[in-house]
DNA sequence: TCTGGGGTCCTAGGACCC
DNA sequence: TCTGGGGTCCTAGGACCC
């Protein structure tokens, strides 16, 4: 795209301080079928084959699918019962979530070693802004060469980079890129490029906001744009008609500095639905403590906490409880997630999954026990034991925020305001 | 043998306060 | 006494993403 405009057509609103020619330089890196990959790097037999990663049991669902798996029509997300009666040559692996995590702290390294502004979205994708970057390694199209061939060489995986003005695009061009390839947007083919592209190919645009735009008769990004805002607006809500509006091309968010509003949170799903009662209980009761352990090797507390339990026939509920003060205690989630779940037994007498959350986490830093322990320079091995051994001293209760050091062997021991 | 597990974000109503 | 609006917190549900 050479297309140059001519200061007479120029727009107000792209005035004279902007460029006429932008450079694409936000980049959006996605690893390819990252699960799959690395199972496949690690075991090299399994190179050219279907291989997936996910839960083999009757209710597993396919986590990640290797290229050659797609091939066959494989999907993530799809039931692994209906992707191996569509591939009978299907190798399935377990999956090993920490090792994953070890190798996307890998790869994350590896970018911040090349460009100084970069913002992880999940477990295996990134934006970057190269604008820093460019004097010392060149263009962006330079850039995300050497960042592929980085990542190919020390790590041995296939990865995928696309390139806009605007992030919503970078993502679009990444994910037409794939696999292992490469797919920079000038700023001035924003438009040809996007307008033949299905609105399902912009992040946030589902199945509900699909159906809701065919009404419309918008099948296309190129559509979308003939629709008013306001239109857009009215049919899918205030949030989701801006984030089509963004997909002109137009957006010029920078990399996120977001706060956001964290949780955390466990939750299984059984082959076989339970119908004990005191089974159930026993559940979740070990997810509670599971949770709270996650807490607390977080340094966080938190301010509430949630149940999710779903039937057998997929209707889910979730239930909310704020706490007093916030906790990272096993004992004081439990109880709460104990008589949330009393409540709902009659409704819910037979469960397929149930799920434990933690939200609105706050950093621990101001709990005493915290703040003790945060004087010192501990691996979280060292903390864990440290938390062990203060709970056993000062009592579970110890752990709460603003709760006051105590022994727990006193005579009375100290209630507080509940 | 239909549909996992980790999340984020948005909406909407009611309570409550100013 | 009646009326109103804005802001924030809490709760529940659902869309969506990887």
């Amino acid at each position: 795209m050479s297309e140059r405009r001519s200061g007479a057509d120029e727009s107000p609103e792209r005035g004279a301080g902007a460029p006429d020619a932008e450079s694409p330089d936000i980049l959006h890196l996605d690893m390819d079928a990252f699960f799959a990959s690395i199972e496949v790097r690690d075991a090299p037999d399994l190179r050219g084959l279907p291989v997936v990663v996910g839960g083999s049991g009757a209710r597993g669902v396919v986590a990640a699918a290797s290229y050659p798996a797609r091939a066959r029509g494989i999907r993530s997300a799809m039931p692994m019962s209906s992707a191996r009666r569509q591939a009978p040559d299907l190798v399935v692996v377990p999956p090993r979530i920490d090792h994953y995590r070890q190798v996307s702290t890998q790869v994350m390294a590896l970018l911040g070693d090349v460009v100084a502004d970069v913002e992880q979205i999940s477990v295996d994708e990134a934006f970057l802004d190269v604008r820093g970057a460019r004097r010392l390694f060149g263009p962006p199209e330079r850039i995300a060469g050497l960042l592929r061939a980085r990542i190919r060489e020390e790590l041995g995986l296939p990865s995928s980079v696309g390139g806009s003005v605007s992030r919503p695009v970078a993502k679009i061009a990444s994910a037409r890129a794939k696999p292992d390839g490469m797919l920079i947007v000038p700023a001035a083919g924003t438009a040809e490029f996007l307008a033949p592209l299905p609105v399902a190919a912009i992040s946030g645009i589902g199945p509900t906001a699909q159906q809701a735009l065919a009404r419309l008769g918008v099948r296309t990004i190129g559509q979308l744009r003939e629709v008013p805002r306001s239109t857009l607006t009215r049919v899918l809500g205030p949030r989701t008609g801006e984030v089509l509006a963004l997909a002109d091309g137009s957006d010029r968010t920078g990399l996120g500095r977001r706060v956001r509003d964290r949780s955390l949170g466990t939750e299984r799903t059984w082959d076989e639905d339970l119908t004990d009662p005191a089974e159930m209980r026993r559940w979740i009761t070990r997810m509670s403590d599971d949770v709270a352990r996650q807490l607390r090797r977080g340094g966080f507390v938190a301010r509430t906490v949630v149940l999710k339990l779903r039937a057998p026939d997929g209707t889910t509920l979730t239930r909310s409880s704020t706490l007093p003060l916030p906790t990272a205690s096993g004992e004081r989630m439990r109880e709460h997630v104990i008589a949330l779940w009393e409540r709902e037994r009659p409704t819910m007498p037979r469960l397929r999954l149930a799920g434990v959350r933690a939200a609105h986490l706050e950093p621990a830093a101001d709990t005493p026990v915290q703040a003790e322990l945060s004087a010192r320079p501990a691996g979280w091995r060292d903390l864990e034991q440290a938390m062990d051994r203060a709970r056993e001293r000062f009592g579970d209760r110890s752990l709460d925020r603003g709760s006051t050091l105590r022994p727990s062997t006193d005579a009375a021991p100290p209630e507080r305001p509940v």
